[in-house]
RNA sequence: GCGACUGUAGCUCAGUUGGUUAGAGCGCCGGUUUGUGGUACCGGAGGUCGAGGGUUCGAACCCCUUCAGUCGCCCCA
């Protein structure tokens, strides 16, 4: 009678927030993009790497730098039994650079990697921003040509080609110059906005100190005005990253990937210097960016190693699949056989077929359960190609293949 | 971290100014019908109305808190 009768509830744990359980076709799209870049970056002779998903926190918190947000706020660390902090990996940069480090993978420069797996950031989720999320990866390390960045951008064109999505997709192209013309011009960039300061928006006051290249792409209304009458890169360029850029582009043209000069397309951190580039959708919302990498030379000493140059990209596989999905990219999986057994009698005929077939390398699937006289409709309901429905007459076995449009020549040798 | 919107059956959703025992379609299970078949009909199972608290004689509905989702801001390695 009591409420207190009633056996103890087991309350079920959620998942994570911001995880996801990708299942059915949101899965089909998902594993077909991995399949396609795992195709694609073996055409381009990229090497494939497993990497660990974490690492010592000091792997990323010193190739961000200690101050930023990115760093305090917005990765999953936490310490190990013996007090170390470690952190799920939030890209695979710094981890692919520390083991080209720490394994002296400098024998194998320049060493072309692909990669790919889940990542961690702490992060509200939204449209294609997850906490766990996916992405490839693709990295030179040990190459200083500008020939590495075009090798990179054409592989990562033609991947957007082959998944059928890269129709709206713009690849949007910057220099951020060397070491030297980039510190000119992030100077020039903080006078420039300094005199504006009053008029820009809070936000754009804040990033005035902490990373004033961001304003250049601010979606702020009050920044507009300046940020179009805002300091070049190009005024700033030195000859070598004139020279650099030019054959960036050069290559791009010559491989037939079009392009488009994105001058407010900044990357936030040091290291980065030369080609920085994205290819953006205007599909996705707030989360347009489908593609995108740069040129990181400066990255590797920042972890204690020699200076190396090295450039690389990272595609979001979320990103890419709801892109595949949206192009009705991914072919409808269908049953080759379906098995109905339509007699329990017939069930023992009915488990050696579906073996034979999926031996013989045909999909099958066996329905032997419910109801028997709805099973058969159960099987005409189902996405399959040809059905083999298994019954029991005075003479007993029955066999009868109703072809959809199977193979039936050899489904017939398959179960003889 | 901030803002807006949304949480009712496995799924998609109704649910009147707050008023008896919260509904439909689809799906699932069983039965009947049909019998080279995707039909139709009948029946059934399945709900702490996201959670907690409050207001009230009475809450799915009003208020607060919280959790989750969606979209956006910040951030974007």
């Amino acid at each position: 009678m009591s409420k207190s009768d009633k056996p103890a509830r087991i309350e079920t744990p959620q998942a994570i927030r911001g995880t996801q359980d990708i299942f059915g076709a949101d899965a089909e799209a998902f594993a077909h993009v991995v399949e396609t870049f795992e195709r694609i970056r073996r055409l381009y002779r990229f090497r494939r790497v497993e990497m660990p998903v974490f690492e010592k926190t000091t792997v990323f918190s010193r190739s961000l730098g200690e101050t930023t947000d990115v760093v305090s706020k917005e990765m999953y660390s936490f310490e190990d039994r013996g007090g170390e902090s470690l952190t799920l990996r939030p890209e695979f940069t710094a981890g692919l650079s520390r083991a080209y480090i720490t394994n002296g993978w400098q024998q194998y420069a320049p060493v072309k990697l692909a990669t790919h797996g889940p990542l961690f950031r702490y992060e509200r989720p939204q449209k294609g921003r997850y906490r766990q999320f996916h992405q490839l990866d693709a990295e030179v390390i040990g190459a200083a040509e500008p020939t590495a960045d075009v090798e990179l951008l054409v592989m990562a064109d033609q991947l957007l080609k082959e998944l059928g999505i890269a129709d709206g997709v713009t690849l949007q192209l910057n220099t951020l110059g060397d070491g030297e013309s980039r510190e000119a011009w992030r100077a020039a960039l903080i006078d420039y906005f300094r005199a504006h300061k009053d008029a820009l928006s809070e936000d754009s006051q804040d990033r005035l100190e902490r990373n004033p290249l961001r304003i250049l792409d601010s979606k702020d209304p009050r920044d507009k005005p300046f940020t179009a009458d805002a300091p070049k890169i190009d005024d700033y360029l030195s000859a070598e990253a004139q020279d650099f850029f030019a054959k960036v582009t050069g290559g791009l043209d010559a491989a037939g990937v079009s392009w488009v000069r994105a001058p407010a397309l900044v990357r936030g951190l040091d290291y980065y210097r030369h080609t920085a580039f994205e290819f953006v959708t205007d599909r996705l919302g707030a989360q347009g960016t489908v593609l995108g990498g740069g040129r990181y030379d400066g990255l590797m000493e920042s972890l204690g190693g020699a200076p190396t140059p090295a450039v690389g990209w990272a595609a979001g596989v979320e990103r890419l699949a709801m892109l595949v999905a949206d192009a009705g990219q991914v072919a409808e999986d269908r049953t080759e056989v379906t098995v109905v057994v339509e007699d329990d009698r017939a069930l023992t005929a009915g488990m050696g077929h579906v073996a034979a077939l999926r031996r013989g390398g045909l999909s099958a699937e066996l329905i032997a359960s419910g109801s028997p006289r709805k099973r058969f409709d159960k099987a005409v309901k189902s996405n399959t190609r040809a059905i083999l429905a298994l019954g029991w007459g005075d003479e007993g076995l029955t066999t009868r293949l109703r072809n959809v449009d199977g193979d039936v020549a050899r489904i017939e040798a398959l179960i003889a």
